[in-house]
RNA sequence: GCGCGGUUAGCUCAGUGGUAGAGCACCUCCCUGACACGGAGGGGGUCACAGGUUCGAACCCUGUAUCGCGCACCA
């Protein structure tokens, strides 16, 4: 029984079964089929795969291993994350990456995990427990709330976790982690606590990023700045002590007015000079404010005087400081005017407060003019509305371990790739503003802080009461409550979700205080795979997180990924609508089709734009490897033992029990096999082929040209991968990958050696061409492995390149190159073979005769070698034979060309009917000949020439080149034909 | 305003001083025993523009245009 019986059964039918039969019992063919499907179905192979991975522990890293470890820890996605294209471009990198080391004989530890995310999944709660029970985040309170998050948390939480299963990610899952996990809670609330002692947190009331949706302060990071389109407001202040002189000021925001203070103009504007110190009419609510004098002021912008509103503006706040003046807050949290001396304004939301506000202005005859006006306005970056700057009680980290950080990165302690990146972080760490780091949330971890509960109410009221003021017996700061617990209340804030993520790659890895295996062995990471927009969230804080607690760098790469963009340019976004699903693409392609075709895009040039055509080349890409296998299957046994059933049904694919035989295929027949043991640091996959075994062995210099030409330039892929993966050039890797499979192996090695697998082959042709298909393939699939991990691991299977029980993705990829002798000169003559077949096919097209097979050539001069090869050439050309004649006389008109094999002639004589010939090309001849007599009509035609568009003209001139070129070629033909 | 990146075939993109490339799309022929998710052949580019360096420039330098991003300001 052969292999197109065993793998007749198709996949999908056999998956299915295996997938049933899981625990074991017989496992048994299903109805006979005479072929396996033509094309390559991904889906139940990749599930199959990835739980036969899982069953393995595969994943799982073993911190007392003997091996060098390798590292990365996941950027944590949201916990209410759903899988995008960033997802997938960012962990199919990270998983290249932890195959690749796996490849490498690496410990591997790819660590993953979730990230609770304060602010979004607050508000996806509070949102369906309005929908659903019509009731706020207050009326059920704080603790049934969070009741009510952990359970969403359970029940629609780390979707994308799936998800990243489905891609591949060879994460080790036994170690997930959570930022809200117990011990991970414990790290947060320890490093407060540090940071606290050390004197570089401190709470205090300063202006903050507000968002009045969200209704929490916002770190400067989580603003983003967007154009807007607004309208500039010029108005006037009656002068208190002038009557009908005034001074005009230009504002955007005319709803603060009753929040303004002052006016301020620039101490050097010659306008102004008279009226510093005196006082204007502030029109609502009627008050006298000073024209003060600040440098800030721009003389060049608007009317060179600027009203200041110190609780609204954060310019404003500060010359508020410098001079002393009153602050008048008229906004409420969430944004609607308070301001109860305009009972017309108050409690009106911001905007229709603006529009009012204008109106009372212009009826009081203080509105001058309204010009549009394009400015930047902060908006949240969560709730994605214009953010309000507000005075208010909050907590501030200066950063720790500043100057180390800029260092590491400086110094190339820390790579970054692009390097460009390093630049804007060394930006922004010398331009380092104090964190904001507490958030007037409930999801998230509270501030480990409490207050005496005599002292709070205090505390709470008196706005200018700084912590700093409570007695040290006031105050306690501690990973756990004070002993007394009922006498103290706790602060209420949570921390910035960035809080905790800023401690991932060493909280994930060990408990407070522990002595962690985990963290000895793996800890610095290697790499750290994510994108460029949280290079300042998340980056800069882990590696100054890094110094501060862990004794350094957090890590030694770190590879930023492009931003996918769709073909206009534009990012991808829900709302957009113009993101698509990765499990769609994933069920349309297979999880490999998708990594491996954005990887051929995504990781070179700034921004990619994504198209998913090039996915569906992914797709193509695993169709051709699988149906190069296929071929292989179809070709037979060769010299390798017969096929039997495998008996028990382990969930792995039925793989030949004599696998074995298959890897040693040019070895001594019947000599058993070595088994490698599994925790063999190196075993070959698929030796060499043999230059020395025993008899029957094939010395590798016996081989063809383009046996010995596959196999160098396979050991040349290799190399090349090396130095590709050596500089993180993962596009460059996906495409040595695609040309060789595609323009190499299959385009010229498969073609060229298909005559040896005919039956009329010799068993010595078929043994040598199959051995060297099954070195080579083997070797291909395990290059391919960390790019496709899913075909890779079935095809090798199927083939018997990895023995039963094994799996391709744990194997060591071998030092040793496969070629074993030079092959200069083979591969010189396989080179101009394959060259010569190229010309002689440019000839057989030339004269239409691309598909026909009857077509005879003949080379002059050629050298003695090609006798050997000449049926190869005609195979490859499609050609009925090539003769090799030294002393041929072509016929005049006989069409030639030159090669690296001689002058080649292609007579034309008796392949043709020469009679039908001249028939059909007179034919054609006649019919561009009409073509020509309607261009010309056409261009001589003045009406056309001057009225339609200059291309169509231009379009039609070069036609009728075209159609005289045509002509003139066919004219050759016919005379060379009589 | 400061800084960074891009501009190469119809599209998406490679290409670090030596004859302009790939995939897709297009045209012609072919369902030939691995693959039509395929094969063979073909057309198509003033490498944004202008200077400069060089024997030689898509590539290095200077400037311009244009698109995008970041930072700062924005009354």
């Amino acid at each position: 029984m052969g292999w197109a019986v065993v793998l007749g059964v198709p996949a999908a039918c056999w998956i299915e079964r295996s997938v049933l039969d899981k625990g074991g019992g017989l496992w048994h063919l299903g109805p006979p089929m005479s072929e396996l499907p033509k094309a390559y179905e991904p889906q139940a192979v990749e599930a199959k795969w990835y739980a036969a991975w899982m069953d393995g522990k595969c994943f799982e890293a073993d911190p007392a291993s003997a091996k060098e470890g390798y590292s990365i820890v996941i950027p944590p996605p949201n916990v209410t994350g759903i899988l995008h294209l960033g997802h997938v471009l960012n962990n199919a990198l990270q998983d290249i990456l932890a195959r690749r080391a796996r490849q490498q004989g690496k410990e591997v530890l790819w660590l993953p995990g979730t990230d609770h995310a304060g602010i979004a999944t607050q508000t996806k709660v509070e949102r369906q427990l309005r929908d659903e029970e019509g009731v706020g985040r207050r009326d059920v309170g704080r603790e049934e709330f969070l009741k009510r998050v952990w359970q969403w948390k359970e029940k629609h939480g780390g979707i994308i976790i799936q998800q990243l299963k489905r891609l591949g990610c060879s994460c080790d899952w036994s170690r997930e982690r959570f930022t809200m996990d117990a011990a991970y809670s414990k790290w947060v609330s320890q490093v407060f606590v540090d940071l606290f002692k050390q004197g570089l947190i401190h709470r205090g009331k300063r202006m903050v990023n507000w968002c009045p949706v969200s209704l929490t302060a916002l770190s400067d990071e989580e603003v983003i700045m967007t154009p807007q389109r607004s309208k500039l407001y010029t108005m006037r202040y009656e002068l208190a002590d002038a009557a009908g002189e005034y001074i005009e000021i230009s504002t955007t925001r005319p709803e603060t007015l009753m929040g303004d203070t002052a006016v301020a103009v620039n101490p050097k504007d010659p306008r102004y000079v008279n009226h510093v110190g005196r006082k204007v009419k502030r029109p609502f609510p009627p008050a006298e404010i000073p024209i003060i004098a600040d440098e800030h002021v721009d003389l060049a912008f608007g009317t060179g005087a600027l009203k200041i509103t110190p609780a609204h503006d954060k310019a404003d706040f500060e010359i508020g400081v410098r001079h002393g003046l009153e602050i008048i807050d008229v906004l409420h949290p969430d944004g609607r005017i308070h301001c109860p001396a305009c009972p017309d304004l108050d409690g009106l939301d911001r905007f229709v407060a603006r529009k009012k506000a204008v109106a009372k202005l212009e009826a009081m005859g203080l509105l001058i003019k309204v010009e549009e006006y394009d400015n930047n306005v902060g908006f949240s970056e969560r709730a994605h509305v214009p953010i309000e700057p507000r005075i208010s009680m909050q907590w501030f980290l200066k950063y720790p371990c500043v100057q180390q950080a800029a260092d590491a990165v400086a110094n190339g302690d820390i790579k970054f790739r692009p390097e460009r990146w390093a630049k804007t972080y060394a930006h922004w760490m010398e331009n380092l503003q104090d964190w904001c780091i507490s958030r007037q949330l409930w999801w998230g971890h509270q501030i480990p802080v409490w207050y005496r509960k005599d002292k709070f109410a205090a505390l709470r009221d008196a706005e200018s009461l700084d912590m700093h003021d409570l007695g040290a017996g006031d105050i306690h700061v501690g990973v756990d409550a004070p002993a007394d617990a009922a006498s103290w209340v706790r602060d209420e804030d949570v921390m910035d979700t960035w809080f905790s993520s800023w401690l991932w790659p060493f909280a994930t890895m060990a408990e407070v205080g522990e002595e962690s295996p985990t963290l000895r062995k793996f800890y610095p990471t290697c790499d750290l795979v994510t994108g460029p927009d949280i290079i300042f969230f998340w980056v800069a804080r882990m590696i100054m997180a890094g110094f501060q607690f862990a004794g350094g760098v957090p890590f030694k790469n770190v590879y930023f990924t492009t931003i996918i963009r769709d073909l206009q340019g534009r990012k991808m976004s829900k709302s957009l609508g113009n993101s698509p699903d990765p499990i769609d693409l994933m069920e349309k392609y297979g999880a490999d089709g998708l990594r491996f075709g954005l990887m051929r895009i995504a990781p070179v040039g700034s921004d990619v734009r994504f198209d998913e055509t090039s996915v569906e080349e992914g797709r193509n890409f695993a169709n051709k490897l699988y149906n190069a296998c296929r071929f292989r299957q179809m070709a037979g046994e060769g010299n390798a033992g017969s096929l039997t059933l495998p008996e028990r049904n382990t969930g792995v694919p039925p793989v030949r029990e004599d696998s074995a035989s298959r890897l040693s295929a040019l070895e001594t027949t019947g000599s058993k096999p070595v088994v490698h043991d599994r925790q063999d640091a190196c075993p070959p996959v698929n030796p060499p082929i043999s230059a020395g075994a025993g008899a029957g062995a094939l010395q590798q210099d016996q081989l063809p040209p383009y046996h010995l030409d596959i196999i160098a330039k396979l050991d040349a892929l290799a190399a090349g991968l090396e130095e590709s993966y050596a500089e993180y050039r993962f596009g460059e890797i996906a495409q040595r990958l695609y040309e060789f499979l595609w323009s190499e192996f299959c385009d010229k090695f498969l073609e060229a050696v298909k005559l040896d697998l005919r039956e009329s082959a010799t068993p010595e042709a078929r043994a040598a061409t199959l051995g060297t298909f099954d070195a080579v393939m083997s070797r291909y699939l395990q290059l391919m492995s960390p790019y496709m991990p899913h075909i890779t691991e079935e095809l090798s299977a199927r083939m018997g390149y990895v023995r039963e029980g094994e799996y391709l993705m744990q194997q060591v990829l071998p030092a040793t190159p496969l070629l074993t002798v030079d092959a200069a000169a083979a591969q010189a003559r396989a080179a101009a073979i394959y060259e010569a077949a190229g010309r002689m096919r440019n000839l057989k097209a030339e004269y239409k005769m691309g598909s026909r097979k009857d077509v005879r050539f003949v080379i002059k001069s050629a050298p003695a070698w090609l006798a050997d090869e000449s049926k190869v050439l005609a195979l490859l050309v499609g050609a009925a034979e090539i003769r090799l004649d030294s002393a041929y006389e072509a016929v005049k008109g006989t069409p030639a060309a030159v090669t690296p094999l001689g002058e080649v002639y292609m007579p034309l004589e008796g392949l043709i009917d020469v009679a039908a010939e001249r028939v059909r090309l007179s034919k054609e001849i006649e019919r561009i000949e009409l073509e020509v007599k309607k261009c010309e009509g056409k261009l001589g035609n003045a009406s056309f020439v001057e009225r339609a568009p200059p291309e169509v003209v231009v379009q039609e001139t070069a036609r009728l080149a075209e159609w005289h070129t045509k002509l003139q070629q066919l004219g050759e033909m016919l005379a060379a034909l009589t």
